[in-house]
Formats: structure tokens, C-alpha cells, sequence
DNA sequence: CTTGGAAAGTCAACAAGGCTGACATAAAAT
DNA sequence: ATTTTATGTCAGCCTTGTTGACTTTCCAAG
């Protein structure tokens, strides 16, 4: 607060007003407002299912890399294996997810979806998207470049490699 | 997935690819990988002080409009009140927080930060605002336009209205 | 004026889902 | 043969959400 852009133009005629302490902080508040708008359909979802956030996250990178490793969620989610263990388990249990010893290294354990979880992915996805596409379609294509710009520059290199991994074709 | 897009143009010359299911999905990525960008340096200085983030989002929102109520903050935060009365209460008592009782009303509690707490404010939201300047500067004026564009639409109305008092200005 | 209800805040207890640490097992790699 | 890797499990802690019960304060209707 109190500290005000320097008040007049930049050095090149480019204006960096974008800048300023002040526009940082609503675009800050603008992830925290959206984030939570993002996320809300889902919860509503996962509620009736007994499930939380957790286990979306498990689903929806299950169903985006059928087959993944155990490890290979962990890198990608950023949590502790007895954290992300909990959760699985409840998914085995529930017969959502399937876990079957790799065949070349049996050491790993393969994950996919089954029927059942495919299904539970398909409602929370379908309303995750179209929110999304409600805000795509309100906002634009250039609009929606510029976000997909503006998010990319704002993970962890570290992440930014999932985000890509995450490209049409999968495997 | 499976589902690819109608492989074509669209009626008026406006391409509607950026609405598959699968630029959709990309958007959801880059919302969960970025948040997580966005997170994490407040999150290294918050461990430094025992806080978490709730304790970040309340003294956020405490220096942006100083002297608003819990209530008011309860509206802005969507969590119970009890949830909220916890940190408030780690935060009075250490000292980064004043809460001193309406005049008007004393039901109300007015909250203030402390010279103190002014100051974790100001090492988390520059290490925020940071993130989000560089973030900004390699994406361009353009693209945050975009990306501002974007998450507003994906808020939901009541929410957007919180988002919208926080204009320069404040009160 | 009193009384009843609504509003703001506090206290207690519980659950989800993070975390660390210790340990077990099987398979792969050296 | 030994070490490393991948996974799973148990125990226990912390933050932060929840609901329920309670107090204090305010206000409005009788």
C-alpha cells in the first residue's frame, strides 16, 4: 500500500502499468477467487461420494495416464507416498481404481480407473470443464491464450514438466 | 478422452478449438499446477513462523481493508467462523493482530494489524507478488489482460463481488 | 420495559488430509 | 552378496476444515 506506481510512462513507450504492487495484488486475489470458484463443483460432487479433493487429484491423473506407477503420482502431486497411499487404498477398496503388479518390474504397481471410477471421473471432470468452458467461451480464444501464458510462467519448472507431459497422445 | 474434435472449421470463421475436452483438461492442469507455483513461497515463509495458509489469506485480507470485521471476513474467506476464530486467535495472541471492539456495535470485532504483523504481511505478499511480476513480464500485457479475463469468469458471482471491492480505494 | 430472537463471537470435539519417522518386503541393480 | 529402489504399513502429529452448544450484545415487538 501507500507506494504508487512512479506516475508517468516507462522508458521505451511501453507502459508497465501492469506492473505495479497494486495490479499484482489483484491479479493475486484473482487466483484465489477463481481458484476456489474452480473447485467448487467438484467438491459439491465428491461430497455425496465421501471422497475429498485428494482423491480427485488420484482420479484425474489415473485417468489422464492409465497405467502410471505409484511414483510416478507422487512426483506429479507433490505429496507423500503414506498421504497418497491413504487415499489409494480407499480407491482400491471401492473398487474405483485398479492396482496391478508391473509385469516388467514387478516391484511397481500399474493404476487404472476401472468402470466404476471412469465413471466418477466423467461427472467430475464434466463439470470442472464446464465451468472452464463457460469462462473460455465468455472470455475469448485470445483471452484464453493469454491465461494459459500467464499460468505456464507461474509454475515450478519442476511442475511446468508434468504440465507439458500432459499433452494430447498420452504416453 | 478418445473424443477428438469435430476435425473441422467452425460456422462463421471462428475457430472454436480452444473449447475441445482436451484444451479444457489443459486448463484445469494449468490451474492445479499453477496454484501450486502460487503457493509455494508463501508457504516456505509461513513454515518459518508456524502459520498456514489460512493464516496468510486472513492477514491478506486484513491489510487490505484494515478494520473490517470477522463477519465481513468470514463472507470473503467461505469458511465457518469457528475455523476462522482459531487462527484469528493464534494471530492476536501473537501479536500480529489487533481485534478491538466496535463502538457502534460491540458485538463486532474490528481487526488491525500490528506493526508486527504488517511486517509478515509484507515478506509474504512481496514473495507472492514476486512470483506473479515475472510471471506478468514474460507473459506480457496482453496475455495478463487475458489471464485476468479468464479467472474472472471462472469465479462465482458472489465471490466476483469480493473480488471487485478490493479495487484501489478500498474502504 | 421486557422479552424473544438474531447476530457476533468463543469453546469443545471430531474428521480429512497433509507431514515425519520407523520398518517390512520384494525385486532390481551393482 | 549387498545395496538400492518401489511400494506399503503403522503410529503419531499438525493444520484447517466441520458441527454443536453457549455467551454477549443488539434490536424490535408487544
Amino acid at each position: 500500500m501507500a507506494e504508487r506506481p512512479p506516475a508517468g510512462m516507462m522508458g521505451r513507450g511501453e507502459s508497465l502499468l501492469f506492473l505495479t504492487d497494486d495490479q499484482l495484488r489483484r491479479g493475486i486475489e484473482a487466483m484465489f477467487f477463481a481458484y476456489r470458484g474452480f473447485t467448487a463443483d467438484p467438491d459439491r460432487i465428491l461430497e455425496e461420494y465421501g471422497y475429498g479433493r485428494a482423491h480427485h487429484r488420484a482420479v484425474h491423473f489415473i485417468n489422464r495416464s492409465p497405467g502410471t506407477t505409484v511414483n510416478n503420482l507422487l512426483s506429479i502431486l507433490g505429496v507423500t507416498k503414506q498421504s497418497l497411499n491413504r487415499v489409494l487404498r480407499t480407491l482400491v477398496e471401492d473398487g474405483l481404481v485398479e492396482s496391478r503388479v508391473g509385469t516388467r518390474d514387478k516391484r511397481e504397481r500399474h493404476l487404472y480407473l476401472t468402470e466404476t471410477g471412469a465413471e466418477l471421473e466423467r461427472k467430475l471432470s464434466e463439470a470442472q470443464r464446464s465451468r472452464m468452458r463457460d469462462a473460455f467461451r465468455a472470455a475469448g480464444p485470445e483471452a484464453v491464450a493469454g491465461f494459459r501464458t500467464v499460468l505456464e510462467q507461474m509454475m515450478d519448472p519442476e511442475l511446468k514438466r508434468h504440465y507439458r507431459d500432459g499433452v494430447e497422445g498420452g504416453r
